[in-house]
Order: C-alpha cells, then sequence, then structure tokens
DNA sequence: AGGCGCTTGTGAAGGCGTGCACAAATCGCG
DNA sequence: CGCGATTTGTGCACGCCTTCACAAGCGCCT
C-alpha cells in the first residue's frame, strides 16, 4: 500500500544503466518498498555465507517469491549472473545506491513523549545509515534534556534548526493536534519527506512525501483478521497448539 | 500491501447482511486497511459534527478519494442513506463490529528495551480499545519492574500466561535474534496474530497474521524518494520554501 | 403531488502487481 | 570443444484495486 503518494512526472531514458549519476528508472512503488527488505536479508547473509547468493536463497531470506524478487532486481539492472546468482557485494552497493544510502541524510525528530524517546534511542535508525541531528518538542520542561547526547530543543528553532542543518527528513512523533503545524513548520523549512507518528491525516504540498505509521490501525486490522478467524469455528486442524519449531514456509 | 498473508478459504453467502453473527463478506485487504482510518476520522467528526457525513466529507478527513471510500463501505453493506449521507453514529458501530473492536481482546508485550518502553505505555493503544495485560522481558534486571502499573514478567512464563489469560494478540519488540523464539512460544500459546517490531522475517504457521513494523524500511523509502527527487535538479517550481500553511489536497 | 437537487451504490474500464513458465546465458566438466 | 546443469531475466495471463461515470434512491420545496 503505497501512502500518500503524488505525481511524478519522470520521463527517462528507459534503458540506460545507472552509471553514476541521475536518471532513474521509475520503480514500482511496491518494489521499492520491498529493496530495504532485501537490502537487510543480504546484509545479515553476508556476514557468514558465500559471495554470491541465488534468487531462491535471497527470497527465503526476506520472505518473498523469487520470481518477485528476480523482477524486482531486474529494475535496477542486471547485476546477477546467469547460472550463479548474485553478487552480494555488488548487490548490496546497487541497492543502498538506488536507496541514496550512500549520501548521509539528516533526520530530525519531533515531541519526545514515550515514543519519541524511544525512536530517539533506537538503535536501527543509526545501524542503517541514519542519523538523528536534532530532537524538538514544544514543552519548554523537556528543553534541555539530554538523549543520547543530543540536547532536546524547542520547537520554535526547529525552523531555523532545519535550514542550517539542511534536514531532509523529519519526524513526527508529536499529539495528533500538534501534527499538522509541526507538518507545516518542516515544509517551510524545506523538509521534503516526512515520518508522521500521529494518528492524523496531514496535508502537504505535492512535492512533499509522508510515510505514516500507526501502531494503533496495525493493531484494529490484527483484530480484524482474530474476529474473522473467530467466526469460522468449526473447521478442521483448529487450535490445538502446533508442536515447537516453526514448520511452514512464509507466505507470499 | 498486504503483508504476509495466508490463505483463507471462506465461502460465505455474499448477500447477507451482518446480522450480529459470523459469516462474513470477505473484505478485500486493501479495504481492511482502511476501515481504521475511517473509524478515526468519525470519530473525530462526531464530536463536533452533525450525525451525518457524506462520503466527500468523510473522504476528505480520512485522506482519500470519495469513490473509494464510497466502495469500501458498499462491501460491508448499505449503511448511507443517498441525498443524504451516512449517519455517523451507526457507520462507527457498524466499523467497529466489522474489525472485532466490540470484543476486547488481550495483548501481551514482549521486549521492554526502548521501544517497548514507549510502546507499554503508548495512549493509543488503550484509546483504541486494546489493552495490554501482560509484559515479558528476558533481561531477569527488568522482570518485576513496574510499568503503566503492570509488572513486567519473565519470558519463561509468557507460553503460560499467555494461554491462563487467552491472550490473542502478540507484540514482539525484541532484538532480531529473539524474535524468531518468542514467536514460537507465542504460537504455541495459541496466540494467532503478531505484530512484529523486529527487523525479520518470522516464519509461523498459515493460520497466524503477521504484520510487521520496520521503522527503518520506512525512512529507506523515504530516503530513496528523496534521492530521486535530488536527481531531478532542474524542474520548475524548485525547492524554494512555500509560503505558510498548507496549501495542497491530500493526494490519493 | 410532482419535480429538483443531492448523494449513495455500482457497472465497467484501466492500471498495477503477482506469479508462472520458459528462453537466454553462464559455468563446469568430460 | 561441446554438452548439461543451473539460474537469471522476462513475456504473458490473471486477479486485485482504483477510478470514472452514471443510474437509482431519498428528501425537500413548491
Amino acid at each position: 500500500m503505497s501512502q500518500q503518494r503524488h505525481g511524478v512526472t519522470p520521463g527517462n531514458a528507459p534503458g540506460d544503466r545507472a552509471g553514476a549519476v541521475p536518471a532513474f528508472p521509475d520503480l514500482p512503488e511496491a518494489t521499492i518498498a520491498r529493496l530495504p527488505e532485501y537490502l537487510r536479508a543480504l546484509h545479515n547473509l553476508g556476514d557468514a555465507a558465500a559471495d554470491t547468493i541465488s534468487s531462491e536463497g535471497l527470497a527465503a531470506a526476506a520472505g518473498v517469491n523469487s520470481a518477485k524478487l528476480r523482477k524486482d532486481l531486474s529494475h535496477l539492472g542486471s547485476y546477477g549472473t546467469r547460472g550463479v546468482g548474485y553478487d552480494v557485494t555488488l548487490l548490496i552497493e546497487q541497492i543502498e545506491y538506488v536507496l541514496g544510502l550512500d549520501q548521509r541524510r539528516a533526520v530530525c525528530l519531533v515531541g519526545l513523549g514515550n515514543l519519541g524517546h524511544a525512536l530517539a534511542g533506537y538503535d536501527g535508525f543509526a545501524s542503517r545509515g541514519f542519523k538523528i541531528v536534532a530532537l524538538f518538542d514544544a514543552d519548554a520542561s523537556k528543553v534541555g534534556e539530554l538523549i543520547q547526547g543530543l540536547e532536546v530543543r524547542h520547537i520554535e528553532d526547529l525552523g531555523r534548526v532545519a535550514v542550517e542543518e539542511n534536514i531532509a527528513i523529519g519526524v513526527i512523533a508529536t499529539p495528533a493536534l500538534a501534527a499538522q503545524a509541526v507538518a507545516d513548520v518542516l515544509v517551510d523549512a524545506g523538509v521534503t519527506s516526512i515520518l508522521n507518528f500521529a494518528p492524523c491525516v496531514l496535508s502537504v504540498p505535492a512535492n512533499v512525501d509522508v510515510r505514516k505509521v500507526d501502531l494503533a490501525i496495525e493493531l484494529q486490522i490484527l483484530s480484524f483478521h482474530e474476529h474473522r478467524k473467530a467466526s469460522l469455528t468449526a473447521l478442521p486442524g483448529g487450535r490445538s497448539a502446533a508442536s515447537a519449531g516453526n514448520q511452514e514456509a512464509v507466505g507470499s
């Protein structure tokens, strides 16, 4: 599910390999969403395994169909060798290049409640190449607090600092009521990507990308599936606890 | 994008309204994912506005196309009145019923690091009808700690407690290496829905639903769009800061 | 009572994504 | 040097989802 999308108006030459410059083959959104998963799987494998991997193997590690994986990778060029597989190092490089991970992007985090605190200290960001360079909150009592070596600043400094530090990505972890105002400030400061944890819809200009993570929505979706499963009572192979271990392939 | 899905094998009578019993019109996954969003919008509106709302109005509040909203709602029956709109209260009731929110579902949370702590205290869960009834961690030094009035238990009690408390949904906020083992225990204890925050693929039986939230992946997707935007330098309406305020409709 | 405006519900078309199945390509071995 | 085993890259068909456009239905006003 692509989240809030926008007109892209690309129109590049189709067949040119991504040399080292602009010019993007416009990738399907679904593919883009899976590339980070492939990348993670590659890093896990790269630690221990051989220097080449088949589409079947990588697909299993990433939890997808091998045909899908091949098609995804084919969109960014031919970086595999028939009869052999994909060069792990080269593939990592390519995916990181396409995702733009070779360039450090400055991230700021707004809202340091429970969730914001956790995000500020989340290992996953740093270990995947993102660095939070500034923290903001509206609560004066939080300003000045040190979190992971970063000082919390007042939100009124957000606009200025965002410009100074050339921040590209803003993370909103404020209450819903404050989120739109924060987004407006971020946009004015030139931020063009927003990750929104507040449970609300954000209005932004068309050139700004917004992705939303709503924890409660995820639970509600699971709740639906629970409800559905519960309404199918009389079924073979019901609810008896399966024997230990994981005996199942990872569905599509 | 539906996450890890599984064969459903439904086959219900198509035209029957959801009276008060089982029998589900199998909703499209995409629709299910949007229902919580509609529900939130309805709650926001219900506080202040009239007791009826048009598809156009609700669609705007939820950030979607009005045609899509009507089709989504039509899947769960005709709860609107032509020429008038949807009865807010009735619609809320219906969506909550379909999502199974009228029944409290017990949730447990495993892993009380940074993220787990935040999730344990997250208002959004309680306010949307979910109640975390148990906390678990493998770290003995965390066991016994009180968080939001709940005592952290050792993970070896997970299986027993999950059965006792009839827990339906498990939230995994452990490091990636521990996640699969935790999932196995949850599954053995009869948990049939898992929300996974660990950056890894989980293997579970086909009757268990898994949804995954990976914060780093969200950032990487945004990073791609940043990269793409940056590679389209020479464009009209470039990067000059827009004037204050939000001047844009919320794209599809 | 009749007509008019408004809004829902839906048929149909188009686009996107998935997965199969196979041709093309590469390696290794005899 | 040729052959077979292996694996990538992709043409094609199918199904899901989105979007448009419009008929059907409802309430209100005259």
